[in-house]
RNA sequence: GGUCCCAUCGUCUAGCGGUCAGGACAUCGGAUUCUCAUUCCGGUAACAUGGGUUCGAUUCCCAUUGGGACUGCCA
């Protein structure tokens, strides 16, 4: 029925994949995306929870690819997760002891666990169509009855021997479904770290564990199978799995196998901007929701683990502002302390994050983040600001020599460049709707020195206005918008400094 | 329809029977010898509703309401 004999006994793969030899406490997890080519930020806020864990416990992080969908399949979709996982700073530890680590490659052992359930009948070859369930189903929800094949519903529950043969001659290839003997009137107590005990109906589906079309497992089977021989301890994902935890149960029960602690996390939502109501976060409608989005437009991935890091570690946050944790891998999170409560993502706030780390960041740092962005990612203008090593530091270092006064009003390596666009001749766009004083424009040219320190620099503006009968911030408005044209820019004695001498007089002259 | 999860300021949350219901972001004021930003000070703002249990409920139980998930040979 499997095609070929069974490769291992359950003994062989108990061997072959021994309990791991950790620690007391140490926790095995793993991140297991299926390769869709895209990466949802609640995949990023899951598989940070997955390597958090590991990090702390002094276990191991697995990176899992669960490609049992070959319909799903999209090239370079394993790249894709990789990268993020590398930008993210997930280090994964893939012993090759446990592997592989696609699921695509461990058909060996699904049909070998599959042919042991075969052999004393918890499982059994299914040959119906999908012709033959879409007619179970509809004529189910007709009649009012739960979709789906169970019981009396499941046509070859008890196909006999002489049956299979006969379908098998035909060259028809079954699938391999599960024969529950769950009993929907029952009660199978489950739990979640973070809900505790959950009491559900027990199953009486006999749901497929082996799909007739590629001889790959279903995800339950495959994480029946993969998790206890991977001895994973803690599964981490979406609430969306929970419905189907007593299926697991009933799975590893079977087995006789200790099931993982199992983590259910809640979805991350944000509010729609046309109906104002709190709603998932959409791969077509919100960019954001994107990791690749985090990455392209520059966000300091940092500031994105600290951002998620409080989400899920509530008290991450105030130990972080006491100084009791320098960042989030250092704060010790509880498993049960997780949100169980769907969360919005605000973006509000982690801007506030992000202007918080690249304000406690050096210049030096600050510049090599702008600039290895600029090559990846910017476009010829971000390049050109960036060629520069020089006058890029000396731009980016304004107003960032007292710690207890940075200024914090970058938020992104892309937003910091267009900040300062007007730093670079050819990016400045002069201000031509603001009327300027030219009288007091003359009088600054006709004194300005830029070897003045800043008191001497700022006597001539006092004693300027004071000439015009004008407000000291009057003149230093008019110097400023001349300079930048713009009204908001930081201090202005810095500006000049940077921007040297030929510059300012060039840029006030040609306002006059 | 069935099953399950969730519910404290606008947002994220602390709380685990007796608190002036605390913090952070956002927001609104005030101060900081040039705007903006920063920094500091201060303010507004929440226990969804109805029943119980109890001397006493934000907290425990049950309904209701609201939000969400699942109900596929997708994960």
């Amino acid at each position: 029925m499997l095609g070929t004999a069974p490769k291992y006994t359950i003994a062989e793969l108990e061997k072959k994949f021994p309990p791991r030899d950790l620690p007391v406490g140490a926790m095995v997890t793993r991140f297991a995306p299926s390769p869709t080519g895209f990466m949802h930020i609640g995949n990023l806020y899951g598989a940070l929870i997955d390597y958090k864990l590991a990090q702390q416990s002094g276990g191991v992080f697995m990176l899992r690819i669960e490609d049992t969908d070959t319909k799903r399949e999209v090239v370079g979709a394993v790249d894709v997760v990789k990268n993020a996982m590398r930008r993210f700073g997930f280090e994964y530890n893939n012993d090759e002891k446990y592997g592989p680590y696609y699921q695509s490659q461990r058909k060996d052992i699904y049909r070998s666990v599959a042919a042991e359930l075969l052999r004393n009948g918890r499982a059994y070859p299914c040959f119906l169509t999908a012709d033959d369930m879409e007619k179970i189903r509809s004529e189910q929800s007709a009649a009012g009855f739960a979709t789906g094949i169970y019981g009396e519903f499941a046509r070859d529950r008890d196909i006999a021997p002489d049956e299979i043969i006969k379908h098998l001659d035909n060259g028809e290839v079954p699938s391999i479904r599960l024969y529950s003997t769950g009993n929907p009137n029952a009660r199978i107590f489950c739990k979640d770290a973070v809900r505790g005990s959950i009491g559900f109906p027990e199953n009486n589906e006999d749901l497929v564990l082996i799909k007739s079309n590629d001889g790959l497992p279903t995800y339950h089977f495959a994480h029946l199978c993969d998790d206890h021989f991977m001895r994973t301890t803690h599964v981490v994902r979406g609430e969306e799995w929970l419905p189907s935890l007593p299926l697991h149960y009933q799975l590893f029960r079977m087995m006789e196998w200790t099931p993982p602690v199992y983590i259910h996390t809640a979805t991350l939502d944000k509010i729609d901007e046309d109906t104002g109501k709190q709603r998932k976060m959409s791969k077509r409608k919100d960019p954001e929701c994107n990791v690749a989005f985090f990455l392209e437009n520059g966000w300091p991935t940092d500031a994105v683990i600290e951002y998620l890091g409080n989400i899920l570690a509530s008290g991450y946050e105030e130990a972080k502002l006491k100084g009791v944790v320098k960042n989030f891998w250092e704060y010790e999170m509880k498993p049960k302390k997780i949100p169980m409560s769907g969360g919005l993502f605000d973006m509000k706030k982690l801007e506030w994050w992000a202007k918080e780390y690249i304000g406690a960041m050096t210049v030096p740092d600050l510049v090599r983040a702008v600039t290895d962005w600029a090559k990846e990612y910017g476009d010829d203008k971000q390049k050109m600001q960036v060629a520069d090593l020089e006058y890029l530091t000396a731009v980016l270092a304004i107003e960032r020599d007292n710690p207890k006064r940075v200024r914090k009003d970058f938020i992104t390596w892309k937003q910091t460049l267009e900040l300062v666009e007007f730093f670079w001749d050819d990016l400045f766009v002069p201000n031509r709707e603001y009327k300027y004083n030219t009288d007091v424009l003359n009088a600054f040219l006709e004194t300005f020195d830029i070897a003045d320190d800043k008191d001497t620099w700022w006597n001539k503006i006092v004693e300027i206005a004071n000439r015009f009968g004008i407000k000291n911030g009057d003149v230093a408005m008019d110097l400023r918008v001349a300079l930048s044209g713009r009204t908001n820019t930081p201090d202005l004695y810095s500006i000049m400094q940077v921007m040297g001498k030929a510059r300012v007089t060039q840029r006030i002259k040609a306002t006059l």
